[in-house]
DNA sequence: GTCTATAACTAGATAGAC
DNA sequence: GTCTATCTAGTTATAGAC
């Protein structure tokens, strides 16, 4: 690492220590719910020294939010680069985005319900990857609909389906429930191949 | 209506304006985002005079989501006792909770993100009638497995998936988009169906 | 039923000591 | 890097006039 660098090794520590109990008690009781004494009496320290690392409490939500999308954006590119045709490449989408929100569940949780507590320059950096993760999803349905192995009546609606249902998880999913996560993401794929799978067409009445 | 009642016809008028701009308002903001002040700004009047009406914000919270809750447990009885056999009687389910879930958007993203403002009390009210209504849908699936016509790996995790998804149209549906609510509804029965149909058994690989 | 006025408190953020 | 002390503004809610 450079000397150049502005933040040193320990400093990065605090912050990352700040950020995983924002995420927490932002995920518990909301963006404008949680205030920055009680952030920093979880930390054991005064709301004055959380100005040191970061400048103000909208700039931790958004370094939650950025880095999270960062981290989706990457794990969906891998997956899908890692799989060698359609219903591989959509398999591997769906098993890694129910993961994602099962593992990350507080961060993914907080991606989608505190958008609105974004300022609007903020707000428009975070939707530029959001779209963008969608745009990698609607892709992998409409070359599989192109090539015949799927069949979707509206990509772009199912795209949104299959996302809400399987970023649903993050919103339910309890550490000690019946299901593992790994369960979880097989029954997914299993219900998200049926209903784009070419050959349950006509199956509907 | 009896004279005994004690909310006037002009008293209830008065208190659904209020909760009207309060949906609004906790939905585009968030409840605790929201004050009384901005409130009562966009309903022209001061801020006390709201307390005429509510004890509390916390009430307003409480009854937005109640009566939401309330409307969705009727609807989906209604929906289902028209329908007369286990396929029908899903798709009339499904059919239901997307257009609710459009045309009663804003409150029913209430009722699922801002169950955390609500107090311990009033939560478990709310999620008594949430209960309720996904006992109703797991039934709908459980009976059509029992029967034969459906093929579902896990009724529990099936029904949260289902529910879920559907529920997400709340989240993106925008009025001058391009497909109507309507066409949204059929082609996510149509997607749903498929996945829990008994014929589409052995398509995953 | 709606108002003015205000009580009692909490919020985000900053200054400057150490 | 964390502290004490504090500023300014906003918060829910109430008292009591009209």
């Amino acid at each position: 690492m450079s000397a150049a660098l502005v933040a040193t090794a320990p400093e990065r520590a605090a912050s990352a220590r700040i950020l995983r109990a924002a995420t927490a008690l932002f995920r518990a009781r909301g963006y404008h719910g949680s205030s920055m004494r009680t952030l920093a009496r979880g930390l054991r320290m005064e709301p004055a020294s959380l100005y040191y690392h970061f400048p103000s409490k909208q700039d931790i939500l958004f370094a939650i939010l950025d880095r999270t999308l960062d981290d989706l954006l990457d794990g969906l590119r891998h997956a899908v680069t890692a799989a060698d045709d359609d219903r591989a490449r959509l398999l591997a989408a769906v098993r890694f985005h129910v993961l994602f929100h099962v593992r990350r569940r507080q961060e993914a949780f907080l991606s989608h319900s505190e958008l609105r507590s974004l300022t609007p320059a903020n707000l428009r950096r975070v939707l530029a990857k959001r779209d963008e993760y969608e745009h990698v999803v609607r892709g992998l349905l409409a070359t599989g609909v192109r090539a015949g192995g799927f069949q979707v009546a509206d990509v772009k609606l199912t795209a949104m389906a299959i996302l809400t249902m399987c970023t649903g998880v993050a919103t339910w999913f309890s550490e000690g429930g019946r299901l593992a996560p790994e369960s979880i993401a097989d029954r997914y794929v299993e219900m998200i191949l049926r209903s784009v799978d070419r050959r349950a067409k006509g199956l509907r009445s």
